[in-house]
This record gives C-alpha cells, sequence and structure tokens, in this order.
DNA sequence: CCAAAAGTGTTGGGACTACACCCATGA
DNA sequence: TCATGGGTGTAGTCCCAACACTTTTGG
C-alpha cells in the first residue's frame, strides 16, 4: 500500500522496439529493390485487447525489477533474445492508450544482429515475426507511434554514435556499413566520401580476410574497434557520419 | 483491477528538473565572477521520507491524466509555474531509488524565463527555492541522479535545438545570448563569430530598441522568430551553436 | 572476356577559427 | 575624459562535396 497516495494507480508495463538488419534474398524481385532492409520484431497477440493482432514485445513491469530488467526479461520471455544492446527510448501515457484501463509504458529500442540471432528468434517465439519497417502490419495499442519515435530515434542515433554495428555481423565490408547507413537514413551516400571518412575516423581494424562466395571481387572485411572508440572518445573525438 | 496482471505493481509518479537562468547581482562579489547563473528549482519535503531535506517537485500520476498533464500539474500546484516549455527526460525505475517502496518516476525538464516568474515562483510556494546548480543542497532520493541526467540533455539539447531562448526574457542582447550559452555549455566562445553565425541563421529579429540604464554604450535587443524558424526547418535548416 | 562490385585522388568552395581595434554612452 | 562593454572584417585552414576510372574475381 502505497504511503502517501490514496488514488486509483496507473499500471506500469514495458515494451521494445526491435530493430533488425536482413539481406534481400539473392534473388532480386525487382532490379531496384534495396539491398538491405530494415525489420522490427513483432509479436501476435493471443489475449484481448487486440487479440490476433501484432504488438511490440513486452509486458507488466514487477516490483522486484527494474524497468530495464523488466525490458531484457520480456524480451528473452516473448523471443528469446538476451544480450543486445537495449536502451530506453521514451514513455508513453496518454490516458486512453490502452481501451480498457490505464497503461504507462516506458519503451525500449533494441538493436539485433541478425546473422547471429536469425534462427533462435525465429524458433523460441512461434508467434513473433520480422516485418520490414515499411510493410508493418496495423498495431496494437499506440505502438505504431512507439515504433515511429523508435525510428527517429534510431535515425538520429545512428548519426553521432556508433551503434550501426550492432545490426552487422562482427566481420563486415565497407559496403555493407555503407548500405546500413543507407538503408537506415534513407538517403545515398558518396562511396568514396564514406569511405574516407569512416576509415579517417580509426574505429575500424581492417582484418587479413575477404567476403566469399561472391561472383567477383571479394571485399576487405573489417571489423569495429570499440576500445579504439572508447579511448579517443574520451580524448574528445566526436563520431560523425 | 488489472485485467491481465496479478502482481504487486510499482508506483507511478513524475518530477521536474526546473531549469533558470539569473544575472548574478548587480555588485559583483568577485571579479571573475560569471555573469549568469544556471539553477534549478528545488522544494523542501515536509513529510518523510527525506523530510526536510530537498528534492525536484513532483508528485504521483493520477489515473485520469497524461504523464504530461501530471507533469504541469505538479509544477502548477508545487511552484506556481505554468506555460513554460517541458519535455520529458527519462524514467528511473531502480527498485530501491525510493527506500520505502517501489516507485517508478517519469522525469521532465523545464525551461523558465526568470525575467518573468521571479516573483511569482518566489512568491506561490514558500518551501520552494532557487538553488545555483553548483551549489545544490543534498537531495532526496536519486534526484542527484535526474539533475545530472538534465543537465547533459540540456546541454546536448541546446547545440542542436534553439531553445535557450526559453530561458532568456523576451527582447534580449546578442551578449546576453552569448553568455547563455557559455553558462550553460561551460565554455567560452568568440564574439565575433556567434555573432555572424547567429545572425547568419536568420532567425533573429532586431528590434528598434536597445538596452536601458546601463553605463555604456547601449546594446540593441533581438528576438527570437520562431515562425521563421519553422519555415526554416521544414526547408531543411539545422540548428547548430 | 564479360559482368559485377571493389577500390582509389583531386579539386573547388564554403564554413570555421583566430585575432584587435574603434565606437557609443553614461558617470 | 575615462571606463565599460558594443560592435565590426579579414586571412588562413580545414573539411566536405562532387566526381570517373581501373582493378579484381568468378562465371
Amino acid at each position: 500500500m502505497p504511503y502517501t497516495y490514496e488514488f486509483a494507480r496507473p499500471n506500469l508495463t514495458v515494451d521494445c522496439v526491435v530493430f533488425g538488419l536482413e539481406e534481400e534474398n539473392y534473388r532480386k524481385r525487382s532490379p531496384d529493390e534495396p539491398p538491405l532492409q530494415l525489420k522490427i520484431l513483432l509479436i501476435e497477440r493471443n489475449l484481448p485487447p487486440f487479440k490476433g493482432e501484432w504488438a511490440l514485445p513486452g509486458g507488466f513491469v514487477r516490483v522486484e525489477e527494474s524497468l530495464d530488467q523488466a525490458a531484457r526479461r520480456e524480451l528473452r520471455e516473448e523471443t528469446g533474445i538476451e544480450e543486445v544492446f537495449l536502451e530506453q527510448l521514451y514513455s508513453f501515457g496518454e490516458v486512453n492508450r490502452d481501451p480498457r484501463e490505464r497503461v504507462v509504458t516506458v519503451a525500449y529500442y533494441a538493436l539485433v544482429n541478425l546473422w547471429k540471432y536469425r534462427l533462435q528468434a525465429a524458433t523460441d517465439a512461434s508467434d513473433a515475426r520480422w516485418f520490414p519497417i515499411s510493410q508493418l502490419p496495423p498495431l496494437a495499442f499506440d505502438h505504431d507511434q512507439i515504433v515511429t519515435v523508435a525510428r527517429q530515434r534510431l535515425q538520429g542515433k545512428l548519426r553521432y554514435e556508433p551503434i550501426g554495428f550492432e545490426l552487422l555481423p562482427e566481420k563486415f565490408t565497407l559496403t555493407q556499413l555503407q548500405r546500413l547507413y543507407e538503408t537506415v537514413l534513407a538517403a545515398e551516400l558518396d562511396k568514396r566520401n564514406f569511405r574516407k571518412k569512416i576509415l579517417n575516423m580509426d574505429i575500424l581494424v581492417a582484418l587479413d580476410e575477404v567476403q566469399q562466395d561472391v561472383a567477383h571481387r571479394a571485399a576487405r572485411l573489417y571489423r569495429f574497434d570499440e576500445e579504439k572508440y572508447r579511448q579517443l572518445k574520451e580524448k574528445g573525438f566526436n563520431f560523425q557520419i
């Protein structure tokens, strides 16, 4: 019982906007189709309200866990995803966002490496599915609004923090990295300028490996050097695309 | 009664970090004292826990009001402040942030024009007081952490959104504006470059008025043209200091 | 040998930095 | 006339945008 409060209390949930990046099928359906797609992970609701519709993974916050813990728990329980980049997004508290009773939700967004998690995420939760962000089904509650805010945040954050690497495999080519930026920011970037910029930052390590199984010259693989980035950041360096 | 949840529920509050900018006393106490000070508004608690300590204005969210409405209501009830810039900051949900029971708080930050609100804010709430941000008393709960996050957000936001004008009188001099930036960002800026930059943005209107009651050449007054800024923003213009 | 993507340098323009002196006003 | 802040221009540097061809590889 609350010690200073006699009124009815809102309920509290967490919801997660889980972003993933997926390569298009090898056989392109149309010549101009983009080679990468930004996707989000949705759950089909099997309880009212909005039974049968799609919704963000999430659920009630328990008294013995922090908000961050609640978000990670729900993500694990509903999608099998663990140990990913997860950050608080915004709290949504309109009075009628849940048609039945008052529910405030603290929204999070997560970035998932689909090269690592594709199988796992697909099997752990049979009612979970990845949707291209440009072709989302109707969403329950105000989840479309949450997705919109999450997408804006991702676009903003991507430009001034090196979080894009969370969406790529550990070893990636510069072209993959560029396409990631082009896909999320919905903008075209100049190849030479992009490479100069990112390599001059000195936060990538060139590996002695190249792409495999491509029908043309194989590209060099790189990985993100997180330690180096931390050091540079302490010296005042600012990541910026 | 919640329809899908049988567990104990966290309580939900809002808290507001209210920023204001105040000119130093006319008689400087030391020659190098900064001419502007960033302050925040605190409330002395008259109930346990932390009775007698200082805390952010805030309180429980009611079922019939949104989070934004709750923040504005608490601000009005506890400090008399209304119709100010108010934006959600972050939600704090560590399990033991309240020593007695589980309370999650959605923190907001507000920017107050102290030239307009000084009197009112001082009288409406006898237990409210403005503190220089560099000389805060010990705060209740995790409010020092909330203040830290709010300050970082203010510094960041100030650089890429024209929100600083909220802290100044409607008519201000370029020097006042520059000092505002120097105070909040804790950095010195070059006078000529600052003026060129801000005037080139074309978001200020030069008034046919000058400063009054100064013992030297009076500076021209300007005001922020919000409408012009909106138009420029739509065309892709990005404010940046 | 052909298709497909990898990889690579230069140049011009715009924006930022650094910097010092004269001006207007009131006391 | 003096003290105080108001107001102004230029030159050098750096960063960014624009831009096209050669190389490598597998099929």
